[in-house]
DNA sequence: TTTAAAATGATAGCAATACTATCATAAAAA
DNA sequence: TTTTTATGATAGTATTGCTATCATTTTAAA
């Protein structure tokens, strides 16, 4: 038995559902190929459509224009990674334990998992690492936001910020210590690759340490002060 | 006595210097403007160049593209507040009070301090919180890197380091809590107005919340495990 | 003060981007 | 088997992101 992973999208999000048909899972597929090679500026349908054999009009027929895919692409992938930790924490009772797993999830560069041909998670990670704040750092946040494009993101964040609060029901800030964990385990990353001063991995480059890091930045603060 | 402060840009990131004649300041004084106004992709040096009454490649005597001149204007954001806390922090001698200091500084609103007759501070704090990053979440974040774009940055956030390892010397991460201070200052800040409910402060919109999280954040992280 | 150098303004132009529209054809559903 | 729906092919347009040229003004050196 093979069993389909299906993220329920935002209906919002496309003009036609991209995961209806061979060119659309195609967009998703070659889009994520492109934007990882070439960075989201440089990206354009022009150059997505000649990648699939298809012409821009027919990528325009699914996405209005490449912000609405970016942003597609990052809640695909909040909706993912929260299936993500709610699978790997299920019957895990010990609130830390649990959120220990979560930073590892969020820091740890995952493998494509094979079970949606046409996303390659493992590069859609690297996407979300570069270009995710892209999806949200706009003029046109307050419309999106209307519109739920960041639910996922809200989603997760939601989530983590209540293992926060079984770890140390009094602490005061969990979805603000939610938000800072998975932003640094993005931005920590982007760092030690590319401007590894700003970092203490510089060295190393391991995930480990940003792991680490994170897990110290976290526990500690459960401490009463 | 008026003193002119006047910090040392990199020459690389602009082709004449604007602080060299009215056209270049100009170009920063309405650059800025526009910038904050519409959001960096809106922004173009058309629509700059109609602003103070020139013509496009007027502006493009000055900087390369409207990249070169983002990177400028954060280049020169940091370097300023590297000299606020200095200037701030100045016979300070609890390394304690010092952090405090420096967090506040980070994440309040400066005002516009006049020092400086074409740079408004605080349109350019805010214009550094929502576009900031894009300044090296970019492909060519290498190369610019090279051509040390971002030593403002860099240095601001080994002086951060120094004063969290004055703090707490055995700490392990100086320099990664310190770009989480930089990033989260900002990032809490845009969450909170934006994104509410990523963020503990959606109902009262205080900076001087997002302060209290960041010196919990910094200060539990001291304590021994 | 004259003269040379440098900065600006005005205009043109060009390739790429970001779309929209139309129509024929192919594939899928009724 | 018709009718709807999706795709392909082609065209076209406004804006963006530049570069080039030349006349004019401003500034600085001789």
């Amino acid at each position: 038995m093979k069993l389909q992973l299906q993220i329920k999208m935002n209906e919002a999000l496309f003009l036609r559902n991209p995961e209806s048909s061979e060119l659309g899972k195609n967009i998703l597929k070659h889009g994520i190929q492109l934007i990882y090679k070439g960075g989201f500026e440089a990206f354009t349908f022009k150059k997505l459509a000649e990648d699939i054999g298809t012409t821009e009009a027919g990528i325009y027929r699914y996405f209005e224009n490449k912000h609405k895919l970016l942003v597609y692409l990052t809640a695909w992938y909040w909706g993912w990674l929260e299936f993500q930790i709610s699978f790997h924490t299920n019957n895990i009772a010990d609130p830390s334990v649990k959120l220990k797993k979560v930073i590892k999830l969020l820091a740890t560069a995952v493998e494509d998992d094979e079970q949606t041909s046409y996303i390659n998670e493992s590069l859609l990670h690297q996407i979300i690492i570069a270009e995710g704040s892209k999806a949200y750092l706009t003029k046109q946040v307050g419309e999106d936001n209307k519109q739920q494009f960041f639910k996922p993101y809200k989603d997760l964040c939601a989530v983590i910020g209540n293992i926060i609060l079984e770890c140390s029901p009094k602490y005061k800030y969990p979805k603000s210590l939610a938000s800072t964990i998975i932003e640094m385990a993005h931005f920590q990353n982007f760092f030690m690759n590319n401007l590894p001063s700003l970092t203490d991995f510089g060295k190393t480059k391991e995930e480990s340490e940003i792991i680490a890091f994170l897990n110290d930045l976290v526990f500690t603060s459960f401490k009463k002060v």
